[in-house]
RNA sequence: GUGGCUGUAGCUCACUCGGUUAGAGCACCGGUUUGUGGUACCGGGGGUAGCGGGUUCGAAUCCCGUCAGCCACCCCA
């Protein structure tokens, strides 16, 4: 007998898990698709050099990859950008630019597992290439807004950064060549406090008075207006910092106009996100309820998406949603559907002789555009209605001799426990009338 | 990849210093006389104590390895 198991960090997906999946999938598509975002897709399977061109050592460490039955070294993809720079490259003249597309896929990641970590797990990518308009800044953040409220998520913050603030500090600072160590450091604050870090600037040879400014950038706090107007005074002179800093007061004033509500937007100068390769916005999004799960969307501004493979300059916008982390969490937060059917009638295949018509009764309603589930098997009633209530069907449509005899049914509420009777005549258009409005009329 | 904690029925857990056939709740299956479900009662299936090895007269209980989960580092969705 073998053992049946699932590799660390792979998961199955029961209907429950799977449903929600399925319906966070729905909706980060409408969104997508409601901005103009056209959908792609690309093999799970690339060349390795393409997947190690950007050759960060963290990512070879993390990369699944193996030499195939033709010899050729590959590797499973471990997010969604590099394939879509090679794909940009490989197809920019068949696309036009701009070009927006979305991509919604597992990738595979051979790092330690965690909370809301895995192995395997699906990204809803979306990103605007061709343009450097502030426009497409504006409209990733209002995407990300749509999201969350789509999915009908109350408590979340989404919060922003500009790289260019960073480097305008770093730069006055004379530590621009230190960037990304300093900026490790900074990003540990929340956890380790600031002692911590100003005895890790120190040994890195941070100075005191810049390690203090670096503390107090990172610790800002509070309206975005208020933390932006400190930041306008810690970039000084520097050109670029100042640009930073105007690109997100724009932006932020932009997106409350645009209708994103108040205190969902946050400026946090110590998102730093993605150390090489991000050149301006910067952009994370964090469950209220549950802020250590880390980041659920993440994305921001790049110059040059794919300069490993052209040498037309492509850049860009962008921002991933994190499927099976915000699914983690809102299991954890338990806001997720108990629900293991896609079926919103049960029908008990009640009496024997009238096989029949329980088949043309579900035809018609499925033909009317309502999901129904047959019972297989003339069982007893009674077992039949547990397994629908268990199953978390909402109603039931009970019909036997009796009923059909008088042209009626026993509609159900099978989470009430309340019952209507549908009269409709032995007239199958009436009864799927009924059903259909009874069930709008639930949501 | 490194370090720490954990691992007993599908789930949550119990089993006093290692000592007879490892228990409970929930879940599941069946029944309470043949057409009606989350309550009640009765009955039932299910665990070689993650897996492998060692110490011991004897281990779920101690030791080692391995696999998996969680936490931290790192990194990130």
């Amino acid at each position: 007998m073998i053992e049946p198991r699932t590799l660390k960090g792979f998961r199955d997906h029961l209907p429950a898990q799977a449903l929600a999946r399925e319906r966070l999938l729905d909706i980060a598509r409408r969104v997508y698709r409601s901005y103009g975002f056209a959908p792609i897709d690309t093999p799970a399977l690339e060349y390795l050099e393409i997947l190690v061109g950007k050759g960060s050592e963290e990512t070879d460490r993390q990369l699944y990859r193996f030499r195939d039955h033709g010899g050729r070294d590959v590797g499973l993809r471990f997010d969604l950008t590099v394939p879509f720079a090679r794909f940009a490259a490989q197809h920019v003249h068949e696309l036009g630019l701009p070009f927006k597309r979305y991509h919604m896929a597992p990738v595979w990641r051979g790092e330690n597992t965690q909370r809301g970590r895995y192995r395997e797990f699906v990204q809803c990518d979306f990103d605007t290439i061709g343009t450097t308009s502030p426009v497409a800044d504006l409209e990733m953040v209002l995407v990300v807004h749509d999201l969350f409220v789509a999915i009908g998520i109350e408590r979340f913050t989404i919060r922003l950064n500009d790289r260019r603030v960073l480097t305008g500090i770093l730069t006055r600072l004379g530590l621009a060549a230190r960037g990304p160590h300093v900026l490790r450091s900074l990003d540990k604050l929340a956890k380790v406090g600031a002692e911590s870090v100003a005895a890790e600037l120190a040994a890195q040879g941070v100075g005191a008075d810049a390690a203090a400014t670096l503390l107090e950038m990172a610790s800002l706090t509070g309206p975005p207006a208020t933390v932006l107007a400190a930041l306008e005074r810690l970039v000084g002179e520097t050109e670029i910092g100042r640009t930073g800093v105007a690109a997100l007061r724009v932006l932020v004033e932009r997106a409350e106009q645009g209708g994103v509500g108040g205190g969902r937007l946050a400026v946090d100068p110590s998102i730093a996100r993605g150390l090489d390769y991000y050149t301006g916005l910067v952009l994370e999004t964090f469950l209220d309820d549950l802020p250590t799960l880390g980041s659920v969307c993440s994305g921001g501004r790049y110059d040059d998406l794919a300069g490993l493979y052209t040498k037309q300059p492509l850049p860009g916008i962008g921002a991933s949603l994190g499927l099976d982390r915000l699914l983690a969490g809102l299991e954890e937060l338990g806001c997720l559907d108990a629900r293991e059917t896609p079926a919103d009638v049960f029908l008990p295949y009640f009496d024997e002789r009238h096989l029949v018509d329980y088949l043309r009764i579900a035809a018609a309603l499925r033909a009317g555009g309502v999901a129904v589930e047959l019972y297989p098997e003339p069982r007893k009633l009674g077992q039949q209605l547990k397994l629908a209530a268990k199953r978390g069907f909402p109603t039931a449509l009970v019909i036997g001799s009796d009923e059909l005899a008088a042209g009626t049914a026993q509609w159900k509420d099978l989470h009430a426990q309340t019952s209507t009777m549908i009269d409709w005549h032995g007239d199958l258009a009436v009864l799927v009338d009924a059903v259909r409005s009874g069930l709008s009329a639930r949501h």
